[in-house]
DNA sequence: CTGAAAGCGCTTACAG
DNA sequence: CTGAAAGCGCTTACAG
């Protein structure tokens, strides 16, 4: 007991009764077994981390990365370890998710985990709740019944603060597109688009941000745009694209940017560009994560029955505006249809 | 048992009962407890990371990403989680090292134990033994009494490689810059070193490399050398010292640099330079220590008592050698005394 | 070859 | 307030 902390132990126990127990620990190399506590219903003082992707990458995607060096931070600051569960990129095998029968005994040996990864598994957070195990996502999940704990970004606020300042230049043709449109991230930038649109009862108009950089371009062009508002994914494949026409950011359209790329923008043949648009403030997501999951580990330590007066369990962190060079005043006339036959030219 | 692997239980039952039973245990939604198991005396299939820094830096040292791109790698290709061990970087708090009370019954969680870090603390490896946990470093360690399991790299050899090659130019005054001289690692280089010297009966002079560059460069003059061997820690300040007294690699100064930076060089001022010198094999080498320390494990469980069969259990990983522009021919003595008054001028 | 029992090292609820 | 007992869910050694 003299080493478990808590309220009721510390009442009970004398410091000098406690040192010399530590002191009697500390001689003998007694280890005690986290296994067995564990077992036996107490905490392991483990957290899981589980990503659909592996979290050292070598030269691809540091999705993860700032996530991780946030969650881990605070996890050094509450004095819990993490446990990777990482899932093979490649989906044969049978070890895809969490779902994978040898996976999932494993996560009892953390006492709740953290979920990230840009494609929710809807199966994975079913079998989450229907085993009571503890849990939080980083980045918003919706699932119908259960309210899904997690840690987003504001990606709404964000999207719609940076459309209506497109509307704020004048602009009328305001177009949007996005990687991921069934993904909740991309559905929050859209409510936020169109809310900023409304406002002003102009035409939302949505291209297929599927598309390569240079096919969303085209779209652009073909619905005479003269402003855009595009995902980070293709940002930079757009502008790779616009240089190849000779098109510029703003004077020939204005763009503006829905989160930060994943890796470092290597620039390129054309340089860096100082884009307008905001960013993801995913190491305090990671933070928040840990901070959220903790606690819930301890609500439901503490209750189990009633009501916990927890704190809200979903938690939106607002995103990082960046003024940057790539939006201006919409293009005069004659530039504009000068340029859409250029676009267009067969 | 269905749900165990392993040669015993594949003969035992055939192909058609596993398939039922794990087909009942999807329906049911079993999940199984790997901490029981653990208890019980199986295995968890988790593999402990322990680091004295965390393992997700922030713009510092990137030391440990390369190990860990080679750990995660091979444990998802042999399907262990990873559970890490981070220690602050802080030393207060008392939870420096696996030594501290908290630490160490987490550490039954895990099967075995890798550890990562620059600087070994011997208590730590003492109480490991102590307590037969098994364990692989990365890096060589020396301790008496027992053999250390570790996986190393090939610092002696290719030091030697590095030195001889100096010495086939025609350099007779070479000189030896450890950063880090009572580690097993820069005492690797050193032995390499001074082999290549002997063998020609040259005369060893060692810098005092925990000095700064300028510093470095300062003795290097004094002691009229004409070619450096210098660890990566230095190298760039180095590099820059010499810029600033307007000399030049190869022309008044061949170096050698026995090792590759942490952090890719930011080149600075003086742009990027192609170092002779050589890389360390960090992520074949977090992948062997996964290899390592899963043979451990197996043979733990096989025997117990017989001495297994085991494969080597320190095992030394050969560094790539890249041939550079920073060596050449020793200056010609004029522009060798010169070259010295330069550098000495009060 | 099969099945019931003992035990891994803890915590928690329950007699004393 | 204290101490002995039961039990967490597994594995392994041991009777049947």
């Amino acid at each position: 007991m003299a080493l478990n902390t808590g309220p009721s132990t510390r009442t009970r126990l004398t410091d000098e009764t406690r040192e010399r127990v530590l002191a009697a620990v500390e001689e003998t190399g007694y280890w005690g077994n986290l296994a067995a506590r564990n077992l036996a219903g107490g905490s392991t003082s483990v957290l899981g981390v589980f990503t659909y992707e592996p979290v050292f990458p070598h030269e691809s995607s540091d999705f993860y990365y700032p996530f991780l060096q946030g969650i881990e931070g605070e996890a050094l600051h509450h004095d819990v370890d993490l446990l990777l569960f990482t899932s093979s990129p490649s989906q044969d095998s049978g070890r895809e998710g969490l779902t994978s029968w040898a996976r999932r005994g494993r996560l009892r040996l953390a006492d709740g985990c953290i979920l990230l990864g840009r494609h929710s598994h809807r199966r994975d957070l079913a079998e989450l709740i229907a085993h009571d195990y503890p849990y939080v996502f980083i980045g918003r999940r919706e699932t119908d019944g259960a309210e899904v704990p997690y840690v987003a970004a504001g990606y709404e606020d964000a999207t719609f603060i940076l459309t209506r300042r497109l509307v704020d230049h004048g602009h009328h043709r305001i177009g949007l597109a996005l990687e991921f449109p069934d993904h909740e991230s991309d559905q929050d930038r859209r409510r936020g688009y169109r809310r900023a649109l409304q406002q002003e009862h102009l035409e939302p108009i949505e291209l297929d941000g599927t598309a390569t950089g240079a096919a969303i371009l085209q779209q652009a062009l073909e619905r005479r745009l003269t402003a855009l508002a595009i995902t980070a994914g293709r940002a930079a494949e757009l502008h790779h694209a616009m240089d190849d026409l000779s098109l510029r950011m703003p004077a020939d359209l204005s763009v503006v940017r829905l989160g930060d790329p994943e890796k470092a923008d290597a620039g390129g043949a054309n340089g860096h560009l100082d884009w307008t648009g905001f960013g993801v403030p995913r190491q305090d997501m990671g933070a928040e994560a840990v901070r959220m999951l903790l606690r819930r580990l301890r609500d439901k330590r503490r209750t189990d029955g009633s009501r916990p007066p927890t704190a809200s369990l979903q938690v939106t962190l607002p995103c990082h505006l960046s003024d940057g060079s790539t939006i201006g005043p919409p293009p005069t006339p004659t530039t504009d249809f000068h340029l859409t036959m250029n676009g267009l030219a067969p």
